[in-house]
RNA sequence: GGCGACGUAGCCAAGAGGUAAGGCAGGGCUCUGCAAAAGCCCCAUUCGGCGGUUCGAAUCCGCCCGUCGCCUCCA
């Protein structure tokens, strides 16, 4: 069977077909840049960042976007605050959200459009919608009036009615329903503002990523996704625009949104003051370790945030590595003399097909609906059997080597919770230190052995004994 | 109030009709000059509760209880 994706509109699992020959496009919902990304938005990137390998492994080529809401009111209101021009500020933690992302392993988008380079083509769209019918103006504002389009209320599953019934929608009396969003808002004085049809205003929220997804991605684009506080309102506007806009449908064809990441069983959100984050973490855990958590729930689930999820996922990925570290210094061995591979055997034949099965099921699992979490399991229970079959401590053929080495690289490449490359690199300093206790250990001499030992710790590297040799790692971070 | 999701071991979590993956923690053991590190083994007769359908249910249906999200800016 091949990929299958949930899609938000059909409410299903459903086989991925993409609409055209040329690549995957993918437009994912980025963020508001008027403070520092916290782990709720670190999900979806990582999410998306496993989506885009997973169908580049897969053979598809994969034309990613992802746009910054770069003027907004909780911009204007900070820039205020701290007194600086609001696209320098927008700026200023666009840098700041990229770098926290890179830091986290995620790959680069194509391309990262921001709302201030495409006011052109949202003005153009906003005009289009008013000539066709969709939009009206009120006091210098436009509105998108939600009851000319018919299928509103498709994605998230509500009807204009209840939305009025639900008492929660700001009667305002510039709009002729409740239900109607902005498209386009009038200038307040000293707000940044672009001339218009309609007068110096700036664009609402929600037609942005309509004006963007069509301009990088075309109609219709294959999937857009985003965080499922999303889903209504503004994807459910999306819809509206983009298809009263163009007069076809469907705009986007799957529909993926990623569940929230919650404190104390409490949604995560700047607007509740209650978030952790990106840049703290980084400081404490991995990068792997942070990913590791996040793709250890199925993506659609809402997690929560708790460090002992982080220290159990360390932890975790530590396994990941002990395992490829054994690889490694066996074929390390191997290269310079120091072992002798085992002769070709029942034994390795049935790890070469163990290696060939677990490559297998985790592709399955990643085919099924991006399951990251059955992937991870996959990956330990082949671990397991692996080092059982290690436990010897002689090498396998060399065969059987790549063959388990070729399932931690799909592990390194598609899910990122091994860091990219092994560190194989000791300071000559350190390696100095290595090797003066091996000699030390060579004439008993255990006093002087287990003081360098001491030395190497206080410098973040522990030492193991093997058979084949010492082998060292680094154990240097800080877990809080 | 409306709409939706979820409730699986001490914690996290996959599984969605055929008899409970995986990780962390915990316990035991092996290796070792001693340690450390690492590895192996053990760890849910049971899936929020009560009914029902079925040869068979954690998986389907109904009711109940609980948690969360959306309905307003939000990833």
């Amino acid at each position: 069977m091949g990929l299958r994706i949930f899609n938000t509109l059909s409410g299903a699992v459903e086989p991925f077909r993409p609409a055209e020959q040329g690549p995957v496009r993918i437009y994912v919902c980025g963020v508001t840049p008027y403070a520092d990304a916290h782990i709720g938005h670190a999900r979806p990137a990582v999410v998306f960042d496993v989506v885009r390998r997973w169908l580049e492994r897969r053979g598809y080529r994969v034309h990613l976007v992802q746009n910054f809401t770069d003027i907004d009111d909780k911009i204007i209101a900070r820039a205020a605050e701290v007194s600086e021009d609001p696209a320098r500020l927008a700026e200023r933690y666009i840098g700041r959200y990229l770098e926290a992302m890179d830091a986290l392993g995620v790959r680069r988008a194509d391309a990262y459009p921001r709302v201030t380079g495409h006011v052109s083509e949202i003005i153009q769209m906003v005009a289009g919608l008013e000539k066709k019918g969709y939009a009206y103006r009120s006091n210098g504002d436009v509105y998108f009036d939600v009851s000319r389009f018919e299928p509103y209320g498709r994605l998230s599953r509500r009807s204009v009615a209840e939305l009025r019934a639900g008492a929660r929608v700001e009667v305002d009396e510039k709009k002729d329903d409740p239900a109607d969003f902005a498209l386009w808002k009038a200038a307040r004085p000293g707000e940044p503002a672009w001339e218009s049809p309609w007068g110096p205003g700036r664009p609402g929220w929600h037609i942005e990523c309509s004006a963007m997804s069509l301009k990088y991605c075309g109609s219709p684009l294959d999937i857009h996704g985003g965080g499922a506080d999303l889903i209504f309102p503004h994807h459910e506007n999306e819809i509206a625009q983009s298809e009263g806009y163009t007069g076809t449908s469907p705009f986007v064809r799957w529909w993926m949104h990623v569940g929230l990441v919650n404190l104390h069983a409490e949604k995560m959100s700047k607007s509740l003051g209650n978030v952790v984050e990106v840049a703290a973490l980084l400081r404490s855990y991995r990068p792997e370790a942070i990913r590791l958590y996040l793709l250890n729930a199925h993506y659609r689930r809402p997690i929560d945030f708790d460090t002992a999820h982080l220290r159990a996922a360390e932890q975790a990925v530590e396994r990941l590595e002990n395992a490829v570290a054994r690889l490694e210094h066996l074929r390390e061995a191997v290269a310079r003399g120091l072992a002798q591979p085992a002769r070709e055997s029942a034994d390795n034949d049935s790890l070469v097909a163990g290696a060939r099965r677990a490559l297998e099921r985790m592709s399955s699992a990643l085919d099924d609906d991006f399951n990251t979490a059955e992937a991870l399991g996959v990956v330990f229970e082949w671990t397991r059997g692996l080092n059982t079959a290690l436990a010897g401590g002689s090498p396998p053929p060399t065969a059987a080597l790549e063959a388990a080495l070729e399932v931690y690289g799909e592990v390194r490449d598609v899910l990122g919770v091994l860091p990219p490359e092994a560190e194989t690199s000791l300071e000559p300093e350190m390696r100095a230190l290595v090797e003066a206790r091996e000699a030390a250990r060579r004439r008993r001499d255990w006093t002087t052995a287990d003081r360098i030992r001491d030395q190497l710790a206080e410098r973040g590297i522990v030492l193991e004994d093997t058979p084949q040799g010492v082998r060292w790692k680094r154990r240097e971070r800080v877990r809080p």
